[in-house]
DNA sequence: GTCTATACCCTGATAGAC
DNA sequence: GTCTATCAGGGTATAGAC
C-alpha cells in the first residue's frame, strides 16, 4: 500500500515490495499470483480503510456536518504539508497513471471514489435543512472530491500548498453562499 | 505527444515512440539524448499549444468571457466524449505519475497549469464589474482548473462523463451566485 | 510457506557502419 | 542523420529444493 501510494503501481517492483516486507519475491507470489492481484488487494484495502483510518480521525471531535466536510479535506492538507506536496491521493494517482486497466481494478478505483463521496453526501444530507430546496446534494457530494483531487493535484505540481488552499477557500465560499444560518438561528 | 497523452512517460517505450513515428530508436537518440529530454520537449509543446490549439478553438464564436470559460471547460467534455470517458489530461497524467520528478520537468508542468490558469484569470479580469468586489480573481481561476482535473480524473475512472457534467454544474451555479446581471441590464 | 536461482522479456541507451 | 545490432540492467513470473 504504501510503495504504491509513494511510487505509483508501475514503478514499483515486486522486488522492492518484497524487500520492504523482508520477504523474498518468491513468497509475495505465493499469496498474490499476479502483481495486478495485489493491487486489487490494496484497493480493497483502501476501500475498507476510508472509514477507520479517514474519517474517523478527521472527525473525532466534529459533529457539524458541514464542519466535517472541511475537516476531510484539512486532512489532506495535513498529508500534503506531512510530505511537502509531495503527497497525491493513492487512488487519484493509480486512476490516471493506469490507462486501460482491467475491469476489476477500475471497479475497485471507482468504489473507493462512490464510497468517498458517498460519505460526504450523508454529511450534506444531515444539513439538508440548511442547503436549498434545488441543491442535487450528490452533485454537490461528487465536487468536493473534485476539489479534492484538482488542488491536490495541483499543490503536488508545484510543491506548495497554495493552489489547494485556494481551492479550498473558493469552496468555502461557495458553500457560504449556499448555506442559509442554522434553525436555531446561530451565525454558521 | 499522443504516447505520451495516452499512456503517459513509463508506458511508453522509445522503441514505441520510433515505431510510431516510423523511424529506429538510434534516430530518437540523435534528436533527443535521453528519454527525460524528450519529455521536457513534449511539455514544451503542450505549453505552447495552449493557445492556438486549445483556447482559440474553443472560442472561435464566443466573445462573453464567462461562456468563455465554460466552452474551455466544454472541451474537455468533447475530450471525455471522443475517447469514450479514456481521455486524461496529458498535463494531470505526467503530474501524479511522476513522483520524484526532475526540477526541470516539474517546472515545464506547473508552467503548463500556471498558463492555462493564467488564461482563465484574463476572463475573469474582462467580467470584474459583474463578480463581487471581495472575489480573488486568482483564487477562482485556480478553482476551475481544479474543477477540470478533478472532473476529468473521476468520469475517466468511471468511465461515465456524468461526474464530470456534475461537476460543472455546480460550479455554473457558483458562478451563477457570483455574477450580478450584465451592466446593459440584460439576463444572465 | 519460504527459500534460491533463473527463465524470458523489455527497457533506456550506445556503438559504429553507412 | 539514419541504420542495424547490441549492451547492461531491470521487470514479472516460475521452478523446484527445503
Amino acid at each position: 500500500m504504501r510503495l504504491f501510494a509513494e511510487k505509483g503501481y508501475q514503478a514499483t517492483s515486486i522486488a522492492e515490495i518484497a524487500r520492504e516486507a523482508e520477504a523474498n519475491t518468491g513468497s509475495v507470489y505465493f499469496f498474490f499470483p499476479t502483481k495486478q492481484q495485489l493491487l486489487i488487494a490494496v484497493l480493497e484495502q483502501y476501500c475498507d480503510g476510508i472509514d477507520p483510518m479517514l474519517l474517523q480521525p478527521a472527525w473525532a471531535n466534529i459533529s457539524d456536518p458541514i464542519e466535517r466536510i472541511f475537516a476531510l479535506l484539512e486532512r489532506y492538507r495535513s498529508f500534503l504539508i506531512e510530505t511537502e506536496c509531495r503527497y497525491g491521493c493513492p487512488i487519484g494517482i493509480l486512476a490516471l497513471e493506469l490507462h486501460e486497466p482491467d475491469p476489476q481494478v477500475r471497479e475497485k478505483m471507482a468504489a473507493n471514489f462512490a464510497q468517498w463521496t458517498t460519505a460526504v453526501e450523508r454529511c450534506l444530507q444531515e444539513a439538508r435543512a440548511r442547503l436549498p430546496e434545488t441543491a442535487n446534494l450528490r452533485d454537490l457530494a461528487t465536487f468536493v472530491l473534485t476539489t479534492m483531487e484538482g488542488g491536490v493535484m495541483q499543490a503536488r505540481t508545484y510543491r506548495d500548498p497554495e493552489t489547494f488552499d485556494a481551492s479550498i477557500r473558493v469552496l468555502k465560499n461557495y458553500f457560504s453562499l449556499l448555506l442559509r444560518p442554522l434553525p436555531t438561528g446561530e451565525p454558521q
